[in-house]
DNA sequence: GTATATTCGTTACTGATTTCACAATATCAT
DNA sequence: ATGATATTGTGAAATCAGTAACGAATATAC
């Protein structure tokens, strides 16, 4: 009923309401989080009002409760299980960067081939074997699965992860993956990305 | 003239398509690029048509051509220069998986403030201080930068590199920039894309 | 207490993107 | 040659996302 892109702008809108609730500020108007967000503010107002909150004509809105309006539409109430697979280079980048961070959503167990892995606590977060997974993945309830494996083992990981009850992947591998439609998957390509600011750059 | 996403769909066939040329294959159809890239047929041939490539009935594409095809329209004959800003985590997994991968786009300078860091070379790549970075960007003729430096400090180094004369920036800093028009940005934005992925995962 | 100025909520519009549908075209078996 | 078949190229239609515009509502100034 509310799609993709309207989600992204939430989390975004989250994170910018937190940073000024920090600040002390505790209203805002939809053209100011407009601009801070890079969007208009006919689409704030828009997305807004799609979640339900309304604000205060002259006032604008209340940035604690719009926080909370926001969050109680996104987060599970209950937080979620994370699980991250590849714990390479970019892994455990992503390992450092979320560990502790959001108590809703955390990544709670690494899976890797490499036996090198096995056991370690890296970055705050356990490293099972691969061959694991979908024990560890069901007894901790994750339905979220990171993936930071090569792009030729990406599917058969993706595949496992979904037998033992993944609904949603974030995919770094360069490979569209093929799943049902029940398995939202949202892929971050940096090489289509890099490739699209390089073609911009040069004819912009 | 032809925006954002059709360039990020090229991207993604020229991969899948290098990766087919690899295993020799000669020829494809419409249908069956789509499918791997997990798109519709009438997308490929609307894509491949916009970059006045022609394929041919009943033979489908010539695969060697159409990456040339691509890659006349994607990239610059002389190669582009890209720069590296903050080699923390993210930036030397970033490092690692770029060095030498791409002839016609290579990144060829890192920046860091930690003194620590000055004159190493890291993952293939030499490291110099962000002072030097208006000097280096400008002699190496960098048009392209990658920003992994902290939230807080993002839109000073942007602004740095674009005086520098950068056109693109590809910014994993989880703030959006605020650049002028001839400048364009494109967003990683992980906590965005995670928290996307939690909330399909629950309401799928 | 009234006028004024500002902002929100929402509907209608606009423009871009994607899909549909089918004529045109190449290939192959006969 | 020719008919059967499968595919491309592309105008037209449909869908979708984003924008503009304006009535309703609230605060402020005088
Ligand atoms: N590093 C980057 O900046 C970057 C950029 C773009 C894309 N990517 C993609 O992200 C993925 C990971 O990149 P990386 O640089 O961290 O690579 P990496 O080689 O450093 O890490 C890959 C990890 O996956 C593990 N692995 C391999 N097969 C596995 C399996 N079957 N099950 C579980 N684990 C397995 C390896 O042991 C290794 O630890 C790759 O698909 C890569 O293409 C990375
Ligand atoms: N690591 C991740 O997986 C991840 C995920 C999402 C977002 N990000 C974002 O990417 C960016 C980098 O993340 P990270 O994990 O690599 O952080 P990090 O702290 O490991 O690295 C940041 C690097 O930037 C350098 N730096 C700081 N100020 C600088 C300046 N003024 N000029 C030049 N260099 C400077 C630091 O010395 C450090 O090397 C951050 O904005 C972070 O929010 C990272």
């Amino acid at each position: 009923m509310i799609s993709g892109k309207p989600i992204g702008r939430l989390s975004l809108y989250r994170r910018l309401l937190n940073g000024l609730m920090h600040e002390g500020v505790q209203s805002v108007y939809s053209h100011d989080l407009a601009a801070r967000a890079g969007v208009t503010a006919a689409q704030v107002r828009r997305d807004i009002m799609n979640i339900g909150y309304s604000g205060n004509p002259n006032r604008g809105y209340d940035v604690r409760m719009l926080v909370e309006s926001i969050s109680n539409f996104l987060d599970d109430p209950d937080g979620q299980n994370v699980a991250l697979v590849g714990v390479g280079n970019l892994g455990r980048a992503i390992l450092a960067f979320f560990s502790g961070r959001r108590p809703k959503l955390s990544i709670v167990a690494a899976f890797d081939s490499d036996p090198e892995k096995f056991g370690r606590v890296i970055r705050g977060c356990r490293c099972y074997s691969i061959d694991q997974a979908p024990e560890v993945i069901r007894e901790l309830n994750i339905k979220i699965a990171t993936l930071c494996v090569p792009a030729n083992v990406a599917q058969e990981i993706a595949d496992l992860c979904i037998r033992a009850g993944v609904k949603g992947i974030l995919n770094f591998a360069p490979v569209p993956l093929h799943v049902s439609g029940s398995v939202y998957v949202e892929d971050i390509d940096m090489t289509m990305s890099i490739e699209k600011v390089a073609y911009f750059a040069r004819t912009n």
